[in-house]
RNA sequence: GGAGAGAUGCCAGAGUGGUUGAAUGGGACGGUCUCGAAAACCGUUGUGCGGGUAACCGUACCGAGGGUUCGAAUCCCUCUCUCUCCGCCA
């Protein structure tokens, strides 16, 4: 969420960036905020110096009884009567100015930075970069989801009859090639400074809101009824949660952590022809990279984070193309985001495989993720991540791209780890 | 799942209902001493919110939420979590 104080103190800048998302009444919301912080500070005020006026008083009784004058300590109790019901109305009114404060603040989404354009689809968004060539296919090129069930290597079916729709099974070489991208994509991360966490798989509510999946994207997680907890939709949830409530020492900055995990998506509703085979699922595999960052290093970091990303791209021999997203198609909580998105020459589509992000301070305000700089002041830290990689359409663009008549040519820096250089 | 114990500051660990933001010890930081270091000694060592240009002041916080009281870390209730023992188990 957006700090209260500079939502006061730089309103008409917020406004403005918040409406290169398109969003509705921008003005409204923000204003809505500052109203009710300010009657919250008002109603404050008024409570605290009421009790700072009831403490001084049950002082001055303890000491009256103390010095064994019981007739005026009475007298001052039977008067303080109805301060303690002015006193309890306005604790009331304070704790509901500021639960609507935090209702409030829940709605608008992070502000896009100055960079990112105005817009309200993908139509919008900047191609800033494209790497690599076409492959060229012959006519008789199949798309992954024929290749899969050619190959034997991934099975939708056995997903179905043992869990549900989008939920494959890997076979084989299929399984083996997984296994080969994650220890890929985690050795990579390691080279380049990052240290690998293996964290739960599920988490709680309060880590559900420290990284702002709740409250709103509330149905797109798998919930446990029976013990509170969410299935992770992405590794950021458990590696960024690491830090909240945290104060961190310059000495520990920055921090640069990626991790594996399955992630699991109900994406309720939007499954159709569109995200046939391997584009769209319930449950894969995802190396995610996190990092922790001082205000002022936040930007230069995003595109390290993207160099290391591009680079693995790169290093898989993948033609792909780098977007600056456009305000409207952002997520919630992000000031800024690039998209990679590999080209599968079969299906002729674009795939998003990585989505990196800054979140600025805007997740850590709430995780309470902070640190205190030189001047001994506390500041809140920068937030960011990304995908690096998401598997599946990383597998798609693999299998229609290096196809060939005699099987699927395994890229180079895979073959080690897959002991293998073909699927046949 | 059954039985019991507990939750206090960076850590360990006191705490009688009335200047307790909280003893004491350790750690960390600063200083004195020293050529330097150790030891010793002295000092500092919270966070949120509100008010103020500021020094500073007010307020809240001893797992969380309620309650009793003029006054709660201390008494009562509920919840959460942790630990120990037993059972089950990869």
């Amino acid at each position: 969420m957006l700090q209260v104080s500079i939502l006061r103190e730089q309103r008409d800048r917020i406004i403005k960036g918040l409406e290169k998302r398109r969003l509705k009444d921008a003005a409204t919301l923000v204003d809505q905020v500052i109203n009710l912080d300010q009657s919250r500070r008002d109603t404050q005020k008024q409570a605290d110096d009421l009790k700072a006026k009831s403490n001084a008083e049950a002082r001055r009784i303890g000491e009256l009884m103390k010095a064994g004058k019981a007739d005026e300590a009475n007298t001052l109790r039977t008067a303080i009567a109805s301060e303690k019901d002015q006193l309890k109305s306005l604790e009331q009114k304070l704790t509901g100015l500021e639960e609507a404060l935090k209702v409030h603040l829940y709605k608008i989404p992070n502000v896009p930075a100055e960079k990112v354009p105005a817009g309200g689809g993908a139509d919008d968004n900047i191609t800033v970069h494209e790497h690599g060539s076409m492959p060229q296919l012959g006519a008789d090129a199949l798309p992954h989801w024929e290749l899969i069930k050619k190959y034997d290597i991934i099975d939708f079916d056995l997903g179905i009859k043992i869990t549900g729709a989008g939920f494959p099974v890997y076979k084989g070489k299929g399984a083996k090639l997984q296994r080969a991208l994650i220890n890929f994509f985690l050795d990579e991360a390691e080279k380049a400074g990052y240290r690998e966490m293996l964290p739960p798989i599920v988490v709680n509510e309060a880590s559900g809101y420290g990284t702002g999946q709740l409250p709103d994207k509330e149905g797109q997680m798998y919930f446990v009824q029976e013990d509170g907890l969410y299935l992770i939709p992405t590794a950021e949830v458990p590696i960024t949660n690491l830090y909240r409530d945290v104060m961190l020492t310059e000495g520990q900055l920055p921090v640069k952590n990626v991790g594996y995990t399955p992630c699991f998506r109900r994406e309720a509703g939007s499954w159709g022809a569109h995200v046939r085979g391997l584009n769209r699922l319930h449950q894969f595999d995802k190396v995610e990279i996190v990092q922790v960052r001082k205000a002022e290093e936040s930007y230069q970091t995003l595109d390290e984070m993207c160099a290391h990303v591009q680079g693995l791209l790169e290093k898989l021999e993948l033609p792909y193309r780098k977007l600056l997203l456009c305000g409207g198609d952002m997520g919630f909580n992000s000031a800024m985001t690039y998209d990679m998105e590999v080209f599968a020459a079969a299906q002729q589509r674009w795939l998003e495989v990585s989505s990196v992000s800054n979140f600025e301070a805007y997740q850590s305000n709430r995780l309470k993720l902070r640190y205190k700089n030189k001047e001994g002041k506390t500041e809140l830290l920068h937030t960011l991540n990304g995908s690096a990689l998401a598997l599946p359409r990383i597998v798609a663009g693999i299998l229609e791209n290096n196809q060939t008549p005699d099987g699927i040519k395994i890229p180079n820096v895979l073959v080690p780890y897959c002991g293998f250089d073909k699927i046949s």
